[in-house]
DNA sequence: AACCAATAAATTGTCGACAATCTAGATATC
DNA sequence: GATATCTAGATTGTCGACAATTTATTGGTT
């Protein structure tokens, strides 16, 4: 399910959303080499068509370029993912505030009646929230808070690299019903217009999946 | 004074900084179209350049580009000055909290004694704070809260925009000696190692900042 | 054998030209 | 006179080639 699209009109546009996907869902490793020639004999498009999409990935974060010398895949650090969980926490935490002052009536009826429908998909097959089912959520929410800046400030950025840390680190598999219930208590405190309580939920729910994946990144040592 | 050092290394880097401090002071004014011939001719540097150069302006906000159309300086509205000054005081409240744990002692001494020694030229001439002194301090605390992802972000893009803002506003004047007087409470809570209370008056002092351009705008309606 | 210098190969940065797309003006039609 | 269509101009998108820089290789010296 694709909820905010992004539509490529020009070469460049393709070229960048497909070298992105193939970095971010480690197809392309962390740490590897990004030549322009190799990318546009792969691709079959010019050099500058490459460039162009990098220098877009650089802008992202995704890769890390060195002018003269070339651009690599960014190598993730614990510390990279607990910066990034802090930044999200503080901004998201806002988003969900302003969500309940901002958001309508109707898309916090679409999104409640979202998680209702997938109650008993949960219930059953433990299988609902790794993916999608929780990205919709949190996009939702920004789309809600109404702050233009914040919506493309988060999924121009931020969501690709914190989707490649998941990727990365072999994140698919747990906390998936507890989190189920933590969405359920935030659209609640929305629907109840009360920001205070919105925000310190989404909080703690970032501070949980950050810790969720801390603890997996210290047993992998 | 220049505190954080972006050189130029490659000709794209000089034409982007250059284009960038046009359209931020004001040189090339909101909504000017750039048009990629009259600029290339205007640097003497090749088309190629200064489409890269504007990539990376609209990777900062501060153009807008439609494919096959052109790019144009955004339009700074009343509601993206708030959600500007909303996300600062996010972003900014979060770097004060970890400034008060992670910032080293001696940095925080430099930056004591930097607000000590701008005290008699405040109390005098009341001109301290329109520029640098502010933008100095809170990038100060931003590099002191040691998460890199942070720095970027804010050194990237929120800073430039928000200077924009203040540019196009005419914002150069008045709001000296509290501004001061706050920022110096500030690097106490710092010093004290209260994260939470630097916390409080860092977003309470962004709140102001925001009141006091809010204000101006609308008496300019 | 280890280290340094000079050269060769490869990669990135920059350029000018052509192709594709959009915008404006003129012409035609109702 | 207003609207629609077609054409001409201008602008952006893409390409291949050349220049500048970095990296690898070779050769020489201690």
């Amino acid at each position: 399910m694709v909820f905010f699209k992004e539509q490529a009109v020009t070469s460049s546009d393709k070229t960048y959303f497909q070298l992105r996907e193939e970095i971010v869902e480690g197809a392309i490793p962390a740490g590897a080499k990004l030549s322009e020639v190799e990318l546009s004999t792969k691709y079959e498009v010019s050099r500058a068509v490459i460039r162009e999409a990098i220098n877009r990935l650089e802008a992202c974060n995704i890769v890390e370029r060195k002018a003269n010398v070339g651009a690599r895949v960014v190598t993730l650090t614990e510390d990279g993912l607990l910066e990034l969980y802090q930044i999200r926490e503080a901004l998201e935490g806002m988003a969900a505030r302003l969500a309940a002052q901002n958001m309508p009536e109707a898309e916090i009826y679409e999104l409640s009646s979202l998680l209702e429908g997938q109650q008993d998909e949960v219930r059953q097959s433990h299988t609902y929230y790794q993916e999608a089912g929780d990205l919709d959520f949190h996009y939702r929410i920004i789309v809600g808070s109404k702050n233009q800046q914040l919506i493309t400030m988060l999924s121009n950025g931020i969501y690709h690299l914190a989707r490649m840390y998941r990727v990365q680190l072999g994140m698919t598999g747990p906390r998936v019903t507890t989190a189920y219930d933590e969405h359920k208590h935030i659209v609640r405190a929305i629907s109840n217009r009360d920001g205070e309580l919105a925000e310190i939920l989404m909080r703690r729910h970032i501070q949980y999946s950050k810790n969720n994946i801390a603890v997996k990144l210290t047993k992998m040592k």
